[in-house]
RNA sequence: GGUCCCGUAGCUCAGCUGGAUAGAGCAUCAGCCUUCUAAGCUGAGGGUCUUUGGUUCGAAUCCAAACGGGAUCACCA
């Protein structure tokens, strides 16, 4: 049993004899703060109208009835109404001995639950390359995926493909006027590189064209309105929704183009979509749902028959969800890919991963489905994300100041092939080992660089300061399981031995001991909590904890060297679970773990 | 302007379902490799938790307002 439910238990118990007045409130324990003795702080001050005594007296009673009643503490003390204990040796040695043979996230039945989540990410538009906000993205779907398989979940990864429309259009248009028929092959780009290159090249030609309409006496908005270039991309637009064959044929190439360019990328970073959903394939179906929406009076229409949604009495705005022209606009899509999914999947949970640029986005889809009477409208979650920004501003594509994903990725391993070098340690491994490590250590360092900040909060990234690779790290962290693994290989005990041997009861516990298991106690829970708030920073920020603790009981105390033999040997099961712990914290951060480094 | 998010050490971030003297990392300074991996450990300095009110025995945490920053409110996606 889990040690403060045991705690939780004993008080509620201690409760019910010492006083008349029965205590209907939750118990709540915090961890000792380390200047006082103790572990496990029993915050007194919402029993006082219970005990109906002075926070002292309250304490102290709490406190002798657990010394003589159970065997949980070994000792307390109390300051003002914080009642602190000392956990008994036994007890965490009985915790301790119930998680060492259970790999399975120490959860006591980690079975199936029978539970379908379906999460997509990260749904790029087929324009321009991915970088490092789409990392963002991709770093937290493909963790938060493993957090629900460490839950018994069945995770279906989903993709949406942006791949029609004016973004794409304005790409084709610049490499029909400026490629002069490039491809990946003549020009030696990954595709999605190139055709980002005609998505820039575009924007900087209508800007200037812009710019000297508005010299020739014109306003912005008239400039804009009378950009030849923009009509072109209209045209080009409307060319491909009427299946014009040229148009057709050149965005059909200049997609794949991009596509191979994405599954070099998506290799690097070992993601692969369970089901792809492409916007070209949808982008019509949504019209139906609109007109069964205008039937039962959902969806109203004006008199230039475009039809909209008055979401005003819940707070939102009047939304468009289809044109005049009877097309399908962004939200209408949306409608369609949640229909399609719903269809395709029997799913429990739905989760998007999106950027919280889009927030106001999806409040209104989730409405829209749920006023449309859709029974999985409950089901749905936008795991919103806050933007990447750098020292400048944020990245914005069309200027180019954007950090590039391949390039970033490509940087982090060079970097972490300089640093091991540096320090020496790739005697005795073989080249393609050493390739694995940097690879390893360098994706490492970038993923845990953004999973280790609350998903909700923007974050900066300063290209000018490399990611460190010393301190609060994935590389220390990494660092950290390779030094308890090579303490095992000495040890000469296989993993059965270590996880069969039984700890004598009475062995007495050294406090950096009793901070490892503390800590290892935390997993289960926070794991929970990292899938009920969508929040991987949660795991990151807790297995860098539980690594500092261990170096700091590596520094403190000797494994091999112990007193005696007993004593190295629950050492070696400590270290062992400790690395097992890191190991599985960091799959569930999609971070691999060496066996050295 | 409406709505939403954010404001904690020089920098990057934890802590936020209210609890003790607010924590890490980086950077700075001082120590520790003849002992299991120094990508490590130990210590020092560094704070008006943006401000002001309120609720409470108790507020970085909850509520309100102000200030500052950002997002969004398209017949774009």
């Amino acid at each position: 049993m889990d040690i403060l439910q045991q705690f939780t238990e004993a008080v509620k118990k201690a409760l019910s004899v010492l006083y008349t007045n029965h205590y209907a409130g939750e118990i709540s324990f915090q961890k000792t703060r380390k200047e006082f003795d103790g572990e496990v702080t029993l915050v007194v001050f919402p029993l006082l109208k219970t005990s109906g005594k002075n926070p002292e007296v309250t304490a102290n009673d709490i406190g002798t009835y657990l010394q003589q009643n159970t065997n949980l503490i070994k000792k307390f003390n109390f300051v003002k109404g914080f009642l602190n204990l000392s956990v008994a040796d036994s007890v965490w040695i009985n915790y301790f001995s119930a998680i060492l043979p259970n790999d399975r996230f120490s959860f006591e039945n980690a079975g199936s639950s029978g539970l379908s989540v379906m999460i997509e990410y990260p749904s790029p538009n087929t324009n321009k390359p991915l970088h490092l906000g789409h990392l963002r993205n991709i770093f937290l779907g493909s963790s938060l995926a493993e957090i629900l398989k460490a839950r018994g979940h069945k995770v279906i990864h989903a993709c949406l493909y942006n791949d029609r429309g004016t973004n794409i259009s304005k790409s084709m248009l610049a490499w029909k006027l400026f490629g002069n028929g490039a491809t990946p092959e003549s020009t030696g780009k990954k595709g999605d590189k190139l055709v980002g290159d005609f998505y820039v090249q575009y924007s900087t030609a209508y800007k200037k064209e812009v710019e000297d309409l508005k010299q020739k006496g014109l306003s912005e908005e008239d400039a804009e309105k009378q950009s030849a270039l923009a009509k072109q991309v209209n045209d080009l637009t409307v060319a491909w929704e009427n299946d014009d064959k040229e148009v057709r044929e050149l965005w059909k190439t200049m997609n794949n183009w991009v596509y191979q360019g994405f599954d070099k990328t998506y290799n690097s970073l070992g993601i692969k979509a369970d089901k792809n959903y492409y916007e070209s394939d949808v982008y019509n179906l949504g019209k139906q749902t609109v007109l069964e929406g205008l039937d039962k009076g959902i969806f109203y229409q004006k008199e230039d028959s475009s039809v909209w949604i008055d979401l005003t009495t819940d707070g939102l705005d009047h939304k468009l969800v289809l044109r005049s022209n009877g097309t399908s606009v962004y939200i209408t899509q949306d409608i369609a890919t949640a229909n399609e999914k719903d269809s395709h999947f029997k799913l429990d949970k739905s989760i998007y991963v999106v950027g919280n640029e889009q927030d106001y986005h999806f409040k209104v889809l989730f409405l829209i489905l749920k006023k449309l009477g859709r029974k999985y409208a409950d089901n749905l979650y936008h795991l919103s994300y806050g933007m990447v920004e750098l020292p400048t501003g944020k990245m914005k594509s069309r200027e180019g100041t954007v950090v590039d994903a391949d390039d970033l990725i490509e940087g982090m391993i060079d970097t972490a092939r300089e640093t091991t070098t540096e320090l020496g340690k790739t005697e005795g491994l073989t080249a393609t080992e050493a390739g694995n490590l940097y690879k390893m250590l360098g994706l490492g360092a970038l993923r845990y660089f953004i999973l280790k900040v609350d998903p909700k909060k923007k974050m900066l990234f300063d290209p000018a300061e490399s990611i460190d690779f010393n301190g609060h790290t994935g590389p220390f962290i990494q660092y950290t399981h390779a030094r308890i693994q090579s303490v095992i290989r000495k040890s000469n005990l296989q993993v059965e031995e270590i996880k069969a041997m039984a700890i004598a009861t009475d062995y007495v516990l050294h406090q950096k001991e009793i901070e490892l298991i503390y800590l290892l106690s935390d997993f289960k829970k926070i794991i929970t909590e990292a899938e009920s708030t969508y929040n991987p920073a949660l795991v990151a920020n807790y297995v860098y904890e539980l690594a500092k603790a261990y170096n700091s009981f590596y520094h403190e105390l000797s494994v091999l060297n112990a007193d005696n033999e007993q004593q190295k040997l629950f050492r070696i099961q400590i270290s062992y679970k400790c690395a097992l712990t890191i190991k599985q914290a960091m799959q569930l951060l999609c971070v691999e773990v060496p066996e050295r480094m």
